[in-house]
Order: structure tokens, then C-alpha cells, then sequence
DNA sequence: AATGAATGAGGGTTCATTCAT
DNA sequence: TATGAATGAACCCTCATTCAT
């Protein structure tokens, strides 16, 4: 039950944190959409903030969990396991796109090094170590590493921006195979 | 002077917007960084929006005029122009990072049309009108070009990005390289 | 409860009001005189120019609902419904010659059409009404029943302000015996 | 020349504090209205404030000046005095009905005795004394000479009012024939 | 656990006034 | 004298957070 309300609040968060961006969000704007009083939100959350890093918190999650999981599966070419995130990382933008919308744009909280930059910082990184890894094993041929990931991050980021503020949904069912090809370039023959 | 004082607004106002974000940053900070007072950045600037908005105009409006300047040469293939503009981008973010920081963090302002969001949209459909254009003259082989611009566009953002929270800057030098030669895989040979 | 605090509110607004007159009145003060803060009179109103009009509204309803009533009393001649009119805001001012400082002096919001300006308007028309009607009925003779209804409003507001500059609120008492008599010149014999 | 300028400077802010109300009045709109710089209005006046009090000043001069002159006029009755102040007063109003606006609606300024107040005071006393004279003269019978000074002082400020709210200025023309009538009342057969 | 009225620190903005030119 | 850019104190209003019920 109290699990149910917690999604409750989260469900209706995202919603008001797509259409209006976290900062013109209000609390009552929430606990409206939500059907509660404020200050129920704050038996779930300790502030504002902290809705925004659950967000955060439970989609990175996601992806970390992936991440690992497919970290652990030698069977897998590093370009399919690359492959295999994005499809899954476009499909949930899709089935949520409000989500993706927030995903995307809140990078505020500069210095601040809690807060959602935690989890923001983490995807390059783990894309790196996967194009390392490839690299070792003589898969891929990465020199710079950290430029390569920081531009795959940008791709899949522009995508959903793009998708989400054209209102072109498709564009996510293709994005993973055009990012791919792009990785493929690298590809030891 | 006049325009020499707003000079010394905008220069302050980056740098206190880079360090804080645009949320976070008081008009005081930009006064005070500034050496100025309060009252002062009205009478060049109507609003704390406004201030935020000259920056992102001019930037664009570099960036703007150089592609407009560019599309106007029938001597350069459009891998050569999306070279050139790259190399200019990323060579200006390395003269003021802070200013890359700016334009690459703040996206709010949502639904309302004018406000920054004029000048974010125009450059994923800059981009997308080039490589419709060099599809058009048998140059690239383009079937997508939105999603191949938000691609684009999303790498350059995210290069933008990394290289300044990872204070890596000489991932600016070889970023335009990095993406043009993703764009060549479309070269029609 | 909540009728309570919207109450203390007023009261709070109108002694502060009479005291400071409007512009100088700072909404802190209200909430202090009030022993609440600031943001709860925001609770109730929405800024400090609907405390000044809550106030208009308020009396000027009382009045205006007194002059329906009379209007609706067929047996009572146009004097004598002037006089009772004028005898309750006598009254009325003498119970709370706060009020009446504010209602008498408050006159701004030039051009805008909502605010103070339209209940300020109303009495002068109300009284023309009232003074046409009994030229039709044959009561009184009216040439000008706008200068008169000019007049008997600027009478009414001239007693009450000098009735609070002079604290001679015995001056209240005689008003009405007074500006009747005026209109009683006006009787058709 | 000098008088020339706090002339100018004079009637802009008459326009303008008649459109506006001297609250909503903002120096750089005289200064604008003029054709001069806001600096300049400091070399002949201190404050904002003083500009409204040397209005005032020069119109209550006027006023005063005459009731001055009329007092040491022993042929003229009491009456007559009075109408012929009436007379010029509204003469003038409809000369300048801007100034008859500010001269009405400008009630601020409690307590602070120096200000307006001083001004405003001025005009129903001397009426006071006015019909005290009457009385001691035998030519009126005034019990409450107060009173009937406030009523005569409000018939005026309501004339003028109501003529330049409705924009009835004939109303006017006829106002003094009807107050004075009023005062006829008290004459002694 | 739920409520929502109360809180009050905080900040963007205004604008009368000043003063160097 | 005239200028008008610079000043900065002042104030309305917002809204995340609290807490008594």
C-alpha cells in the first residue's frame, strides 16, 4: 500500500516534471495530479529534490542493472551488448516518454555532487569501460575511449531529445541500428 | 561604454551561470561578479530570462550566420561544410568553456516558444536541411535525416559536455574528426 | 475558521490602511498588526491591491444591498429613503471610522476599469437613479440629477473626512438631518 | 528662463499625474513628457513629492489669495463671497480639468503634516470661517458651522469629481448656482 | 498515515535619487 | 545647467517545507 502511493507520487511527478521542467514544478502541482494533500508527499520524500533523484535513481538503475548483467555474459560480442542496451533503453523512452523527456533535460544541480549528476556521469562511464573492454579484447579498435562514449551518450540523448520534441516516436525504433553502425566503423576485421 | 557595459553583464552572467546553473544564480552574483549593482543589468537587460536569452543569441547567431555562410559556397561538399562548422563550434567552446557549459546544460523554459528554445531547435534543423541537401546531390545516402541530425546534434552536445565535466578539453580537438567520419559512412561512392 | 482569518485579515488591513493610507501600507505590517505572516494573507488574497478591494467590495455591498431594499419599499418617499441611506453609512462610519478614512480616501487606480473604481462609481449612479425616480413619481423637481447626485456624493464623502480629520464624530450625527434638507428644496410643494 | 523650465516641468507632471495618479507616476514619464532629462527636474524640485506639493501650493495660493481678497471686500455679502469663489473655482477646474483631477483625488500623505494636508485643510476652514462671519453678521444662521463647511467643501470636491469622471464639464457651469442655493437656505429673512 | 493551512526566508524587480561628465 | 547611467534600498509575492489536527 505504501509502495502504491510512493509510485503514486512518482507517476504523477514525471508527468508534471515533462510538461513544466523541474524547476517551474510545484509541489501542490504534484499532490493535485496525484490526488493527495502536500504534505503526504513528504511522508514519501524528504524534499523536492529527492522526488527528482528517485526518478533518476530507479531509471539509471535499470540501465546499471542491465549494464551488469550484460557485463557478465562472455557469449556477447561488446557491439551486441551495446546493441542490446540501446534497444532497451529506446523502448522504455517510448513506453514513457515523459520519463525520457526528464532524463534528458535536467542536468542542472552544478557542482552539487549527490543529487542526479551521480547518476547522469555513470552511463558514459560504464559505455566507456564497454569500449575498452572491446578494445582489449581485440574486438573494437577505440583510441579515445572517453570521446568515443561521450559521443555515443550524446547520440542517444539527441535522439530522444529529437523524438520527444518533434513528437516522432519512430525515430526511437531506429536509433539504435544507426548508433550501432556507427560503432561497427570501429570493428577489427 | 553602453555596449562595453553590457559586455562586462554577459561576461559576468556566464560565468555565474556556468558555476550555478541558471536557476541557482541570483541577479546580485551577476552584479557583484560584475562589480555593478543590481539596478544597473536592468537597464541593459529587461529580465534575469533576458540575460540568458542574449547569450544564447549570440551564440546562435555565430553559429547560425557561419552555416548560412557556408550553405553559400557550391565549392564544399556537405561533409566538408558539417566539417567546418564543427571545427568552429568545438574551437569556440574551447575559448570559453563556461559559455559551453551554458549552452549545453540549460533547456528548460519548456512549451513557451520564444525564450531559449528558438535558438536550441535551429541547429538539429540546420543540420538535418544539409544532409537533405547532400542526399539531394548524390553526395549521402540519407534515409533519415531527422534522426541522423539529432544524432549528430546529440554528439556534439554530448562531446560538449563531457569534455567540460571531465575538464578534458583536448576532446574538443579530435571530436570533429570522431563525427564527421561517422557522417562519411553515408558518402555515396 | 477560515472565514476567521480572512476576517483578522481585514481588520488587520484596515487599521493599517487608515493609519498609513494604502500605498505606504506594507504587507508585512498587515500580517504583523494581523500576529500571522506574510504568506498566509496570500492564503486568502491574492495580492495587496484585492485586500483594498475585499474592503470596497464589502461595504459598498452593504450599501448597495440597503438601497435594493428601499428601492422595493413602495409606501416610502424618495427623501425618506435617501435619509435612511444616509442615517446606516453614518452609522455605520461611526462604528469604524477606519473604514470610513479608507473608503473616503482611497481614489487611485486611475483608468482600471475593475478595482476600487467600480463600487466608488456606483453610489453617485445609484443616487441619480434614485433622484430621477422621484422626478418621475412627481416628488421632487430634478433638472440636473447628475450635479445633484454629485453634489449629495460629495457631501456625503466631505462629512465623513472632515468628520475623521477633525475627530468630530458628533458631525456624523447631524450629516443626514442636514443633506436632506437640501433635497427637501427640491420637493415639489 | 528658469521659470520657464519649472514651468514645463509643472504642467508635464499635472498631464501625467492626472492620467496616472501620482502613486503610478513615475519621474522619468515628466521628465519624458517634457522633453527633458529626469536629472533636470532636481535642479527645481527635491522630490517626487515636492513636485505634487508645489501644485498644491500654487493652486491653494490662487484659491486662498481670492477668499483673502474677498474677505476684505465689506460690501460684498457672505453669499456673494462665496459664489464668487465657486465661480472661480470651478472656472478654473474647467480651464484645466487635469489639474482638478489631482487636486480631487490626492488624499495620501497621513499624518505628515507638511505635505498636501497642509493645503487640503485649508480650503474648508476658511469656508468655516466664512459662514462664521455670516452668522456673527447676522446675514446667516449657521448652528454648525463645522458641518456645513464639510458639506459645502465635499459638494465641491464632488462636482469636480463627477465632471471629469463622467466628462461633463457643463456640469460645471451650473454647480456654483446650485450649491450657493443650499447656502441660501440658512439666510436670515 | 493524511491533511492543508501556516510559515517566512528569499529573490527578482522597481524607481526615486545621485553625480560624474 | 543639463544629462541619463548608475545606484541600492525597498517590497511584493512565491512556494518548499512544517506541523497541529
Amino acid at each position: 500500500m505504501a509502495g502504491n502511493k510512493k509510485e503514486l507520487i512518482l507517476d504523477s511527478a514525471i508527468k508534471v516534471m515533462a510538461e513544466e521542467g523541474y524547476y517551474f514544478t510545484k509541489m501542490s502541482w504534484i499532490a493535485d495530479r496525484a490526488g493527495i494533500a502536500v504534505g503526504t508527499i513528504y511522508n514519501y520524500f524528504s524534499s523536492k529534490e529527492e522526488v527528482l533523484e528517485e526518478i533518476f535513481a530507479r531509471e539509471f538503475k535499470k540501465r546499471l542493472d542491465l549494464l551488469a548483467e550484460l557485463e557478465e555474459s562472455p557469449e556477447l560480442s561488446v557491439v551486441s551488448k551495446l546493441e542490446l542496451f540501446l534497444v532497451r533503453h529506446f523502448e522504455e523512452i517510448k513506453k514513457n516518454p515523459d520519463l525520457g523527456n526528464i532524463l534528458v533535460r535536467e542536468k542542472e544541480f552544478p557542482k552539487k555532487e549527490g543529487s542526479i549528476n551521480q547518476y547522469l556521469n555513470q552511463i558514459p562511464q560504464s559505455i566507456k569501460k564497454l569500449l575498452e573492454k572491446g578494445d582489449e579484447k581485440g574486438e573494437l579498435e577505440i583510441n579515445k575511449p572517453e570521446l568515443m562514449a561521450a559521443i555515443i551518450f550524446g547520440s542517444i540523448q539527441g535522439v530522444v531529445e529529437q523524438a520527444i520534441k518533434l513528437e516522432n516516436y519512430e525515430m526511437l525504433d531506429d536509433a539504435s541500428d544507426e548508433i550501432i553502425r556507427f560503432v561497427e566503423m570501429k570493428a577489427v576485421k
